[in-house]
DNA sequence: TAGGCCATTGCCATAGCGGCAATGAGGCTC
DNA sequence: GAGCCTCATTGCCGCTATGGCAATGGCCTA
């Protein structure tokens, strides 16, 4: 359907190497070398920089890599199209996203979503926080949902909303009698925190700094699921964002409690997807659906 | 840059025959038709009805056609980024428009996006009101703007605004003195109308219709600029939607008065890009600007 | 019924593509 | 600092796929 080079070029780009994309798709390294030559002589311009351990991306290059990556997913969708398939309501939505999100609310965005389109499946992701735009940015997902992060991966935003930090804990602590806590307020308590590398642990991190408190921390993990159990067991006070534990509020099996002052230090949530993609009809309505959900939680 | 099977593909397609693609590709009939057949096998179903007179496209074929356009406008675009060219500011915009809002209209906007992107170059083309939905979508230009007529050409509608109807009068008209008009009130005066194939005239004969009056018709053309400068030398009254003599009337050259109920009988005014289309980034910004610009003109 | 326009098919030449092996450039290690 | 390893690139060769030409058969029109 699209021509080699391009199948070539791309595989280049993502493995950063001619023998390891030779490797991949089973063609000799000089047939892709060449192929590639010849795009950088119709382009009159280097698409690769030639580095001792391989191949990198010049600016040219990222442009015509954005440009195949749409052309090949597209290419797909339509050929799914033609050929009668995933016309519109079957088929299946890739997501990339961090563990914190992955556990309650994409469980319960899938739920939902599978009320309305039952025969939809899901290809759920979890990955480190800073590689879910690059999945989306690669078409390796269809739809990214992360915090933000610093990093100016260009992809396109779909929605953004601020979500607030919230303080996790047993129902019985003796903080959840208070309407707002404090980073001061915790200091008396254990508490769990998430691995430094999230967005969560950093906000912390600097609200603590901000507020000068040194806290308690008697479990730090990876895994937020396994924070929130320990909150729930009483074991410590844990933290996270009020639609990352939804369910187990409004089950009352752990309370939320806010920050004072809660503009500071806030995390973006973002659903993301890639830039200039022609979403299928079936990833189309789910991102809408998404930013509608994300969009009425923004409140709370 | 993208396979040749899927240009002579699309030749076929705009074309209707594949000899006739054959002269216009410079390429012999036997390898479009072969190259016809592998895409059909490729998707193992036809692209093409064969009919006696030609070939037309069958739905599956309309679908890959819609993806062949995109790719390759998309491509072009691409290409011309990676080049250096057309990086942002500069570059040629392509509209299809009717006469009618050609004239005023269409060289107002451009005078004002000029301000902002002195190095825009309009490549405007004057077209049949039918032809410019399908203009659009064939990519033959990148904007469409034009009335809104009861077909169902799957383009993208950037903006749709209902628009009145005027009359328009010479200052010293009689029927300028009035705040609204009826037809019946134009009916003892001289006018000039547009012919049956355009928007404007149809919803001047439904509106004659309900009301049951008949015109004193002095002037019929096909070329709106000419009925606007014969009523402006007061040889009759015109019609017009207000954006489409705006400048004549600030200038005084012209008085336009409103029609009493005017909820009926109204057009709707489009702009329209290829569906799902990544535009290049000048002629988003000319897509926004131009549905900033009718947006505040609804009130008029 | 003859002629024209149409797509398709068979046959052939060739340009383009991929495989293999050699070359050369640039780090890494001992 | 010498040898080795990992790269990408180039020359050569075989083959596939593509395009040109001419012939065929279907369908409509004059």
């Amino acid at each position: 359907m699209l021509p080699n080079a391009l199948r070539y070029f791309l595989e280049v780009a993502r493995i950063g190497s001619v023998n390891g994309a030779s490797e991949r798709l089973h063609v000799a390294g000089s047939a892709i070398s060449r192929q590639i030559s010849a795009l950088e002589m119709q382009f009159e311009t280097p698409l690769f920089e030639r580095k001792p351990r391989g191949m990198v991306l010049t600016p040219a290059g990222e442009k015509l890599a954005d440009y195949a990556r749409r052309a090949f997913l597209d290419a797909e969708d339509v050929a799914a199209e033609i050929r009668g398939r995933v016309d519109t309501l079957r088929g299946t939505i890739r997501i990339a996203t961090s563990e914190g999100l992955a556990n309650v609310f994409m469980s319960e965005m899938a739920y939902f979503f599978r009320e309305k389109y039952p025969e939809v499946r899901f290809d759920i992701h979890v990955v480190a926080p800073p590689n879910i735009a690059l999945m989306v940015r690669e078409g390796e997902v269809d739809i990214g949902i992360a915090f933000a992060v610093g990093t100016p991966i260009p992809v396109h935003v779909v929605r953004r909303v601020r979500v607030t930090t919230v303080a996790i804990m047993h129902p019985n602590h003796p903080l959840a009698a208070r309407d707002h806590l404090t980073m001061a307020d915790l200091a008396n308590y254990p508490v769990a925190l998430s691995t430094p590398d999230t967005t969560l642990r950093q906000v912390i991190d600097m609200r603590c700094a901000a507020e000068g408190v040194l806290l308690n921390v008697v479990m730090v993990s990876s895994h937020s699921a396994g924070l929130m159990h320990f909150a729930r067991q009483g074991g410590a006070i844990a933290f996270a964002s009020p639609i990352s534990v939804r369910t187990w509020i409004t089950d009352g099996l752990l309370v939320a409690r806010p920050f004072v002052e809660d503009t500071a230090f806030n995390r973006s949530l973002e659903i993301q997807t890639m830039a200039a993609r022609k979403l299928p009809r079936l990833v189309d309505d789910f991102s809408r659906f998404l930013a509608d959900e994300i969009g009425g939680q923004i409140a709370l």
